[in-house]
RNA sequence: GAGCCGCUAGCUCAACAGGUAGAGCAGCAGACUCUUAAUCUGCGGGUUCUGGGUUCGAGUCCCAGGCGGCUCACCA
């Protein structure tokens, strides 16, 4: 027994018994972690297979079988033990009488606790209340556990410890398990819907010389044998748009961006984006196949129109609405025509807001600011946002008949951006130019790629693009309000003295 | 980075106004041949996040720090 200043603490009580119980159960002659048990079934392949069958006919067919899992309740009843035993889906109970043990096995069935491992065979029955369950005949363990897991009832409920050992939460709580396999689903939906339609999947750099395709501080990195920095991406924009001067038409890319900026419900340092390029199609044919996208997943995944999202209930039904950014001002925001006519009226309204404003923002970054503070958190149902001012849109190509503006939508769905998109900005020359404007405003993010330039001299066709948050996209299809629910383990400040503390005995 | 809130047994939570830190689950010992949040009897388990301070006395009040949650700002 370990103390601790006088005391033992609970914590080695606990854990101090189960290694006791792991040194007996070796000296019994069982391997508590061995390489491997054959089984014929897990816990929720025999209610796969037999629930159908009732009381009777189960025990007229005699069937025998192994089957493997973790105990995660168990329930002893004088000569008579029920074990619950799960693989993560759906429960088996192991109904043992003890007098169909060996005298060994009945002395391992005194050591087992809930968290382990454990084999069994046995015969699949009902008991007489229902319940299909596997009589047992022989038992072995499989692996043990030494630790105590969180009460059955209530859980892990503390959202600290369960962002940093996930692993026990997605462990005990079936809800949390079920967010980490719908986004499984999204992505996959995602990915076969491209697929199908002719996209091939591609993977780019993420160690970037140039951080670049979005305005945002980066991680900075070094490279030793070569010597150089290198920058986490912030996003692959430039390198799949590079692929399309090479002759990939539709191409796309599902990874992680990394943004050195703050941390909320709504941000995580890295996040996994989709961003997708198709050639000869503008933004209008981006916009449709967005809504194609997100509807397709919607369908396969949720199987329903609406979801509810915080206290919001949000309709996905089509089509969704699109209303240009200066419309929706007007419209949403509750502003006239004339008070966003020209900057010094616009600049009137954030004042009389009380929105504070860099003294040199431009006509369309001051629109941007008044429709941040307006109107995105009332674009609750999926809204395509359009024509956005050309000045905070460097990459996108300027709308043929809306000066000043570009041809370029975001989705917001939740009061949140979800997706951003533009008809690429394919002209070698202008694109210089928007970059050199950036270097002159001293923008961070927006360093001069020179091979870029050199690619779009090479000749990119007319080509639309779209990018889509997929932690974000998540939240919103699993009704989840923060960004951690939906990472399975989103970055948090270390406490790595507080771990080697509790570690103590184990190495 | 700023503001507000939180941190008590392995887990979930109590502790009125500053006055002996409790319960359920989990654990241990025992009873029980159809339970499923099993039940019943008994027992063990606490540096109340850390460090200072006020006080006869601090989980509780004050100060500093740590970590987390929420809101705001940068950002997707």
């Amino acid at each position: 027994m370990v103390f601790i200043g006088g005391y033992m603490s609970e914590l080695h009580n606990q854990r101090m018994k189960r290694r006791e119980k792991l040194r007996k159960i070796k000296e019994l002659g069982f391997d508590p972690f061995p390489t491997k048990w054959n089984y014929d079934y897990l816990p929720h392949e025999v209610h796969e297979r037999y629930s159908s069958l009732d009381r009777g006919s189960l025990s007229e067919r005699d069937i025998r079988c192994r089957v493997v899992g973790r105990i995660i309740a168990k329930r002893g009843h004088g000569k008579l033990i029920f074990i619950d035993v799960s693989s993560g889906k759906d429960k088996l109970q192991f109904f043992i009488r003890k007098n169909n043990l060996s005298a060994k096995e009945q002395a391992l069935l005194k050591l087992l606790d809930i968290g382990d491992f454990i084999g069994a065979e046995g015969k699949v029955i009902r008991t007489k209340t229902g319940e299909l369950s596997l009589e047992v005949f022989s038992l072995v363990i499989i692996s043990k556990s030494l630790r105590p897991l969180p009460e059955k009832w209530h859980g892990l409920a503390d959202v600290e410890t369960r962002y940093r050992q996930r692993y026990i939460d997605i462990l005990v709580s079936n809800e949390v398990r079920q967010i980490f396999d719908t986004r499984y689903k999204i992505l996959f939906a995602i990915r076969s819907f491209l697929n199908d339609k002719g996209f091939i999947e591609v993977e780019t750099p993420m160690l970037h010389t140039l951080a670049t395709g979005a305005a945002a501080k980066p991680f900075v990195t070094h490279h030793n044998a070569l010597d150089i920095d290198l920058y986490l991406r912030i996003a692959p924009e430039l390198f799949l748009k590079r692929l399309v001067v090479g002759g990939f038409d539709k191409v796309y890319e599902i990874g992680r961006n990394f943004r050195n900026e703050g941390v909320s419900t709504k941000h995580n340092p890295e996040f996994t984006m989709l961003e997708l390029y198709w050639a000869y199609k503008d933004y209008e044919d981006i916009m449709d196949f967005t809504q194609e996208i997100i509807v397709h997943v919607l369908e396969k995944v949720i199987g329903q129109k609406t979801v509810k999202f915080a206290d919001l209930e949000i309709d996905f039904s089509t089509p969704w609405n699109r209303v240009s950014l200066k419309d929706s001002l007007i419209e949403m925001g509750g502003l006239n025509r004339k008070e966003i006519d020209s900057v010094e009226s616009a600049k009137r309204i954030c004042e009389r807001l009380g929105l504070e404003i860099p003294e040199d923002y431009s006509y369309g970054e001051v629109l941007v600011a008044l429709f941040e503070e307006l109107v995105a958190d009332k674009l609750v149902n999926p809204t395509f946002i359009t024509l956005y001012p050309v000045e905070v849109s460097p990459l996108a190509k300027r709308d043929p008949y809306k000066s000043g503006f570009a041809q370029r939508f975001e989705l917001y769905i939740g009061g949140m951006e979800i997706a951003n998109a533009f008809s690429e900005l394919n002209d070698p020359l202008e694109q210089a130019n928007r970059f050199k404007e950036q270097l002159a405003k001293k923008k961070e993010g927006f360093p001069l790629d020179a091979d870029y330039l050199r690619a779009l001299e090479i000749g990119l066709p007319p080509t639309g693009g779209l990018g889509i948050g997929i932690d974000r996209l998540t939240m919103v299809l699993t009704g989840q309000i923060s960004i951690r629910e939906v990472i399975l383990f989103p970055l948090l400040k270390p406490k790595q003295e507080e771990d080697l503390a509790d570690i103590d005995g184990l190495i």
